[in-house]
DNA sequence: TAGTGTGAAATCTTTCACAGCA
DNA sequence: TGCTGTGAAAGATTTCACACTA
């Protein structure tokens, strides 16, 4: 029996999902001097139920104070563990088109316990090439480098055509998790895979509108 | 009563967030020279239950042939008349920041039914520069501009701050499709919002990270 | 009094299993 | 035989409702 099979409690996904949500609502709540957050404000701010907000919250086998709601600094503390922020993260992009040098540049890393430490593409004209205060290396560098740093998640930012086999070598150097903004499906071992994709958003978006319009 | 609520069948919000992943397999089968598909196949492609593509496909109402499969080219129309496909959608992005101006610049339109009408950005230095064919417009011109063309979509890629003021001004210029790059929960009257963030996402990776590693 | 924690109900989603048809 | 379409079961998630307590 593996480790993870005797977590004391797991999260149910819907949760974790929200998860980086009140974080960022207390976070939001203490930069205001907010102490302390009943249910009923943190689902006002998620736009979500009150009562599920506390069943998310007893996940974390937190304790709220009956008649007066969570202390935010120590609610913000327990999500943090639960979701293993107490720890770095080793980020690395593959493909820095547009979408990968936005993403290498942005900023809103909340808390920045990720760290991208390295930037690749297969295009020699883009290496050595300077992206928010990392040099671009070809992609064939990839699985040296990442033998030798710690890197937890690779994010592909791709064409969608080279996308699988840029899971494929992630896999291959021990990236277990990959966040993929390719417009593709990735056929993986055993990564968690997670896809944003605009096209795929656009296109739900687009049901709805129409659904209202009538 | 409104002609919304009696459409024929009101397809579930878990079908309708798959069914561009659908499309899409269709797309590429189709490019490959496939004419008939099982469900078997395409639920290899995305990765889920054979049992969900036919219960999702049903709600098209569609006919597939029992013993073959899917007509591949007929049941991708179906799937676009489902989704509104039909028609085409007016987008405008406001902050054109590196995120935005990677969003303008993408070409992963999926047959391009959404096409970008307009940028926006308050910094007077971005304004009247080109990015993906457009020229970038003061902020101030959006009401106007909208009044004048047909936008049913407006994405943000705005800094979060001021993420919620955009909302406000797309809600009032009449856009009911928001889609969110914003680090914020935006609080909307009545406005379908799809939120697509960076840090969320890194975040509930991290999660699983954590706990496949023990 | 105001607000948590939580069983139980309601709802939504997934999966199974199999009748029925080309 | 191979695959669809779909009731029914199983599972996950959300919501209700209320006992309980600072």
């Amino acid at each position: 029996m593996y480790i993870s099979d005797v977590k004391p409690v797991t999260i149910p996904k819907a949760t974790v999902s929200r998860l980086p949500l009140y974080l960022h609502a207390l976070e939001a709540l203490a930069a205001e001097g907010t102490c302390t957050v009943s249910s009923k404000m943190l689902a006002q701010r998620l736009n979500v139920n009150a009562a599920k907000v506390r069943k998310d919250l007893s996940f974390l086998g937190t304790h709220g104070v009956r008649g007066v709601g969570y202390d935010c600094a120590e609610l913000s503390k327990q999500i943090r563990h639960a979701l293993g922020l107490t720890r770095d993260f080793g980020v690395v992009i593959v493909g820095i088109g547009n979408l990968g040098a936005a993403l290498a540049s942005y900023d809103g890393f909340g808390a920045a316990r990720f760290h991208i430490v390295g930037l690749y593409d297969a295009d020699e004209a883009k290496v050595g090439t300077n992206v928010g205060g990392l040099t671009i290396r070809h992609v064939r560098h990839l699985a040296a480098d990442v033998a030798e740093n710690t890197v937890e998640i690779g994010i592909i930012a791709t064409p969608a055509a080279v996308a699988q086999d840029v899971a494929r070598q992630f896999e291959e150097c021990g990236i277990r998790s990959i966040l993929n903004f390719a417009q593709t499906i990735l056929q993986v071992e055993q990564a968690d895979v997670r896809r944003v994709d605009l096209s795929t958003e656009l296109q739900i978006l687009g049901y709805y509108v129409r659904s209202e319009s009538g």
